[in-house]
DNA sequence: ACATTAAAGGGGT
DNA sequence: ACCCCTTTAATGT
């Protein structure tokens, strides 16, 4: 449907043959990392390129207030970090949301990988352009819309990106538009990635919940998502 | 802001 | 391993 919205799920690594492979994880960190970590701060003393190889990452700011705005939640196959990032002038956090491993290159790392493979380099400025397009998408809709409506396009777009596979058994079920996300989310995170507030997206939520549109087992459960219910109401 | 509830951690058995 | 208690995090109003 919405190929730059893939493209920007792209595995970067993909695209070299395997002895460029090698190469590149000879000098290439590449760590677990524990939920909850902080991956990468603001101001670090020389910038570095970071992968997802699994796991989840959410990147995040400061408001002048204190406050936490997430700017993205990035997941397997995802890129991040000064160089090159849309945001890239900000202040930005990066703290795992489930336990990941993490591969990391410094700049010079990285431009010598692209010296040696321009299509890396090509691939590398379809991605961030793709990023930029989302950025952009959600800036449009988080500014203009109400709150159930902000919330309804955040919904959609989890769901889109973070849909948890569906077992064998599951996907001959008769409910297939029950949508698991295989992130965790509180409604603060919630709030934080919509520019509103905890409160406001609890009263939303349990709106939502009334209307059969989501549902949760209980606190630190999945969240399911009817996304044909959500997407007829972004419609509108 | 305060109250409620669910989950996580810790100690003892 | 299991139960009970304390503490903390998430949610509800």
């Amino acid at each position: 449907m919405n190929k730059l919205k893939y493209l920007s799920r792209v595995n970067l690594f993909q695209i070299l043959e395997p002895q460029d492979y090698n190469q590149v994880e000879r000098d290439t960190r590449i760590e677990p990392v524990e939920k909850g970590s902080l991956v990468a701060a603001p101001n670090p003393e020389e910038p570095r390129l970071y992968f997802v190889k699994s796991g989840a990452v959410r990147l995040y700011s400061m408001t002048l207030e204190g406050k936490e705005l997430t700017l993205d939640v990035l997941t397997a196959g995802h890129l991040f970090g000064e160089i090159g990032a849309p945001v890239s002038s900000r202040q930005v956090y990066a703290v795992t949301l489930e336990d990941s491993v993490i591969c990391t290159m410094s700049y010079g790392q990285f431009k010598a990988l692209l010296r040696e493979k321009p299509d890396l380099a090509i691939k590398f400025i379809e991605i961030m352009s793709a990023r930029l397009a989302e950025v952009e998408e959600l800036l449009e809709h988080m500014a203009y819309s109400s709150v159930r409506k902000r919330l309804l396009f955040l919904l959609n777009k989890l769901a889109d990106k973070f849909a948890a596979p569906l077992a064998g058994e599951e996907a001959e079920a008769d409910r297939p538009e029950w949508v698991r996300l295989e992130v965790e989310l509180t409604h603060q995170e919630l709030a934080s990635m919509m520019g509103s507030t905890r409160e406001t997206v609890t009263e939303a939520m349990n709106r939502l919940a009334a209307e059969g549109i989501v549902k949760r087992a209980g606190q630190r459960k999945p969240l399911w998502i009817r996304a044909d219910r959500v997407r007829a109401f972004l419609a509108d």
